[in-house]
DNA sequence: GAAAGGCCTTGAAACCTTTCATTGAAACCT
DNA sequence: AGGTTTCAATGAAAGGTTTCAAGGCCTTTC
């Protein structure tokens, strides 16, 4: 270290950053004057090192661009800041290989915590690098092992809710739009599913399936052109999420549909645009900032002191948010 | 290194990783065989000690939850990703304090390059920083300095655009929501106000500001109310950025003003949902995420090789882009 | 058959911290 | 006054990696 300019040995040196009170006052405003000289900064690097401790927290979403998982990233920043750690974001972009590259980069760089949306859902691998020292949190993921930690919605009630909603419209035929690979796309189509067989319907002969291969707008908009084609045409549609959702609307609208009266338009996720859109989008609310803040305190809880959270897998209920953009499906006798 | 398992030294062991040329198929193999044995992983805080080098670029932005800056990481995620380096990611929130506080941590991670839209527009401290060996890309900062790099939009000639569109379609008095404070927001600003001028008419006299503390939506609504109260009521809105037009035209809409007819509306960004609102928003549009990619790109540049770019400032021109949110201003008599 | 040259491998130094046992000096106690 | 405690400061070790000069052995060359 330079900081012997100030005539001091360097065990001193660093003392007067991590223990102060170890050190006279006098020496100490020596100390700090010389690093103000040299423009001194702590190399944490060396410092996880020799501590064991990086400061550094790993996040590893499906898409940083898309506005869910930017704000989740948003709030697991603003708690991680105030605790002094900064955080490292990567994008898995639904590709398990880009998941494993970066899963191994945040490893070599010696994260303390992972905040991870698993798209292999290897919960083994989770663990053995909970074991080799990164606490694990998994977002927006209903694991119950009792070894990893988890923040999630409960997506089944999700996709039950939006459905119920559209039945209780009075719709019969309704698309599902978005990929059921991922764990909550599956959850969601099973909470469809488990909606109407509660309304005494067939899911398997009521549900159209329409399945994109990525959750952009433009896979929206393919989507909605199934839609529009399928024969019987659904009257009703149900996003996996509001980007998709608002792909469809916009496919819908070229096809000269209108929203809601001839086709109602559930999302999912309740993006901050949501309410806004033309009409207005009924959708499913998950706060995603308040997810991101939650699993970051319970990461940094397990970091810190070790202690134990009075649950280690927090779980969320979603909320309905009925807008303008469903309602009861066009009289068949007035087409 | 605890792969001498292999029964080798520790300088071979390093070989095999970096200049594997060097050393013989068995060994490596041998080696390689160690390593997955023992489940190891580099430690990059070592090796950024010996060599210098982080693989890590800091990005300070305003608000990753916003999806302006969301795209924009997104958009250097994924190059810098591809270059093997992962990404920092600290939010100012408009606020210096933050903005120190986190310069200051990235420099002690010693991240080989920072990206930063600045808060406090200290360039002298970027350029010692800099020097210090991180290199800086500012982002949306049409800075000047041969030593620093940049990429931006032109914001004053953004601004003219969008308040050009306005005087065209007969619009003579206009409000301006958002704060001025930050350079791109005074540069919007500015170029209103030659647009104005160039009409011959006196910007003091007939545009309305509207400062806003935060570009939030709930300040855009708040906003709508001055309009809404503003005597004589102005018949063009422009926003410093979409989201804050997104909250304007909640209030509007709560107000029981009707756009474009009774009042028009434009935006900033052209975030993805801007053109499905309610109505379709005209606004100017920026593409944060080649942004993102191209601030990335001339980033690991001058990490790499340190080649010289055929330009430090790379300026992007913004685009107006017209829907239905602006149309010719009510008729005076019909009110 | 010895010297020279190539190819692999080794060992040590350096990078910057933190930690901990040790020392030195001063103050306190009996 | 001698011994004990306390407070400050020191010096060395350790942590995981890269780099580099040096060494060992084998093959080639004359």
């Amino acid at each position: 270290m330079v900081a012997q300019r100030a005539g001091v040995s360097l065990g001193t040196a660093s003392n007067v950053l991590n223990r102060p009170h170890l050190v006279s006052d006098p020496t100490r405003a020596r100390v700090l004057r010389a690093m103000e000289e040299l423009d001194y900064v702590p190399n944490v690097g060396a410092r996880q090192l020799r501590q064991g401790r990086s400061h550094l927290i790993g996040v590893l979403v499906l898409d940083i661009a898309n506005p869910f998982w930017g704000e989740l990233v948003g709030g697991a920043e603003s708690v991680a800041f105030d605790a002094g750690h900064v955080m490292i974001v990567c994008n898995a972009g639904e590709s398990t290989v880009k998941e494993d590259f970066a899963l191994r980069a945040l490893a070599e760089h010696r994260v303390d915590g992972l905040l991870i949306a698993p798209v292999a859902e290897d919960e083994d691998r989770l663990e053995r690098l909970q074991r080799a020292g990164m606490q694990v949190v998994l977002l927006d993921y209903p694991s119950s092992r009792p070894t990893l930690r988890s923040v999630a919605v409960d997506d089944v009630r999700g996709g039950q809710l939006a459905a119920a909603h559209l039945l209780a419209l009075g719709h019969t035929r309704v698309a599902f739009v978005g990929s059921t690979t991922i764990h909550w796309g599956a959850d969601r189509r099973r909470g469809v599913g488990r909606a109407f067989e509660e309304a005494g319907l067939d899911p398997a002969a009521h549900v159209l399936e329409v399945p994109t291969s990525a959750l952009t707008t433009a896979e929206g908009e393919r989507a909605a052109e199934v839609i529009v084609a399928a024969d019987p045409r659904p009257t009703g549609v149900i996003c996996v999420n509001d980007v998709l959702a608002l792909g469809v609307l916009r496919g819908l609208h070229r096809s000269q549909l209108r929203v809601p009266q001839d086709i109602s338009l559930l999302g999912y996720d309740d993006v901050p645009f949501a309410g806004a859109l033309s009409p207005p989008l009924s959708t499913v609310q998950q706060l995603p900032f308040r997810l991101g803040e939650t699993a970051a305190r319970l990461m940094l809880d397990a970091i810190g002191d070790g202690s134990e959270p009075a649950d280690r897998h927090i779980r969320f209920e979603p909320e309905l948010i009925v807008r303008d953009s469903t309602a009861p499906p066009p009289v068949a006798g007035l087409r």
